[in-house]
DNA sequence: ACGACAAAGTCAAACGTTTATCACATTTAT
DNA sequence: ATAAATGTGATAAACGTTTGACTTTGTCGT
């Protein structure tokens, strides 16, 4: 069917030893023999089997990605951009999306194990200390606390509430309303809070906060409730957790005849080149993706090559403000 | 370090046939020696070495998703889609974006291939007929020409266009311009135009075609001269070959002045949940994401089961026109 | 022409499974 | 009691590769 090691070494004349040194240039070989057996490899088309080189001893070259769902640009931005540096180091990736269900969760770290991934990517946020605790693969995590072995790489949240609360009082709003989707975890995201007071109590501006739950979106309902609750309390200014959210109350905010940003300045979190894209009038807190890929893989690769350690990146990605341009 | 098989047995005092029997299970097993067995599993978290067993010859359950980049929102949804919808069927996913790389392409299909994928969806466009053609793995294509041999399943785009011609005219636009991203190649997405005519010729309006290149998204240049072609010509409608390219001529439009759609219409195409969501204004074609999903998966898996010959899906995806509810 | 030494090449075990074959012990049916 | 069915185990080959240990071949200085 397909060419294996031993179709090469019978076509170019030469052992499997040889052709595996070849390929892995290894021992001494001399120029004639590696051109002919490069020769029948390119003959027979030959790929080596990926399967029995990592069964052998050889690393898998995989990693495994695990983030709640794709829909969320923010996710699919970053999935992306870790795709393409880990092929750039001659990595694979297995994506995982969660689904915010721990048993798929589950199942997909198992998964993940079996197949010998070297080590896993992940933002979610399901499964509690157990699972994550006792896998023995090296995790990373982006943004979220799972278990205390396992790391965190996380941008400037503190700072992003800061600039967040900074710009809606720069737009003259006193009245304020915080949206964030506490999950009750200790992860870095709720510094959020903490800086858009910071930047809002320095003026005494109150702040009211709203809780969603992260199971996906806000629904329309949800949503509903919170245009209500704005108009009811004459909110003037809103700091969403992310620009979906922020899009979306928009919307929802217009069609009840408020006017965005004159009557209510919406600000969201994130700032995905596809959001700015196709929305350019968001102000946004923009998150460092390409920087915060290659700090994920720098600190799983270290994670992999002395397992077992604890790490904490000591820097946090720098956020920065995105305003639109008239 | 990761247990192995014979450690369950060892552990369970069987035999490490009984234990693989089990597992596979297959032979005859009293309940006794299961239960002994998935107990020293459970306690020393056994996970069957998948590179191990695929080696041996169970199919490695991998399937190779190659597209161009995940930026455009379709093409998240239907990676997304595809992703969950095998791993219900215990499949795992190994993502390629090619990033209209013909060079990088290359390389993932040979990944793909040493990794003994057992199949590939794709919805790429670059590799010419010989990377595609000798590959001896199952391929399916998403709405793109690849090869003779690779079947294609897609939308019904001829009713896509027509849908998209009706609805402008609809609006009482009577200078049309369809902006399209042919590449040359024979692909189906070309029926759109032939589906745009048949709705316009009906009524004897003039339509204009401009092509883009499709690597990758507009540059504002590109939009900028679009924008000063359509002021100057006076058009009064568009038919744009994606959501996204859509949503940055309107934005560019408002910008010049112009207004959406009261002076001029536009319509885009794929309304993808996330881009309804983020900008529920824009009309546009929908294409069914989860039935497409499936159709790729079903075809793939026929040619699977039966490799090399050829099928080609009978029908076309329905499209759907969505239109912003007020 | 000889031994020394480097270069080129071969052999076989190992990686973790699955599965066929054969052997044996126990249970059940006759 | 005998035959048949069932449960279990030991052994070994196989999947495609890598690699340590070993052997053969070639070159060179003397």
């Amino acid at each position: 069917m397909v060419a294996k090691l031993s179709d090469v070494a019978a076509l170019a004349g030469v052992s499997v030893t040889t052709v595996s040194r070849v390929i892995n240039n290894y021992g001494s070989l001399s120029q004639k023999t590696i051109n002919k057996v490069h020769e029948a490899m390119r003959e027979l088309h030959y790929q080596p089997n990926a399967m029995a080189r990592s069964l052998q001893g050889k690393s898998s070259q995989f990693i495994g990605l695990i983030f709640p769902n794709m829909e969320n640009p923010f996710f699919t931005a970053l999935a992306s951009e870790i795709e393409q540096q880990l092929f750039e180091l001659g990595y694979k990736v297995i994506i995982a999306t969660s689904a915010n269900n721990v048993e798929k969760e589950r199942q997909y770290l198992q998964m993940l194990a079996a197949n010998q991934v070297e080590g896993i990517i992940t933002s979610s946020h399901n499964l509690g200390i157990g699972e994550y605790q006792n896998t023995f693969l090296p995790i990373v995590s982006y943004d979220r606390y799972l278990a205390d072995n396992v790391p965190i790489v996380s941008e400037d949240n503190e700072q992003g509430g800061y600039l967040a609360g900074e710009y809606l009082l720069s737009t003259g709003a006193k009245r304020l309303l915080m949206l964030s989707d506490d999950d009750g975890s200790e992860s870095p995201t709720h510094q959020r809070y903490a800086g858009f007071l910071r930047a809002t109590q320095q003026n005494s501006i109150p702040v009211v906060r709203q809780n969603y739950s992260l199971q996906g979106f806000a629904t329309s309902k949800d949503i509903d409730n919170m245009v209500s609750y704005i108009i009811k309390n004459g909110i003037e200014g809103v700091f969403a957790y992310n620009d979906v959210a922020a899009i979306q109350l928009e919307n929802a905010l217009q069609k009840a005849g408020k006017r965005v940003p004159e009557d209510i300045n919406i600000i969201g979190y994130d700032g995905t080149p596809i959001v700015r894209r196709l929305h350019p009038n968001l102000p946004t807190i923009v998150q460092p993706i390409a920087a915060a890929a290659s700090q994920l893989i720098e600190v799983l690769f270290a994670l992999i090559k002395t397992p077992r350690t604890t790490m904490t990146p000591d820097s946090l990605l720098p956020v920065s403000l995105y305003l639109p341009k008239d």
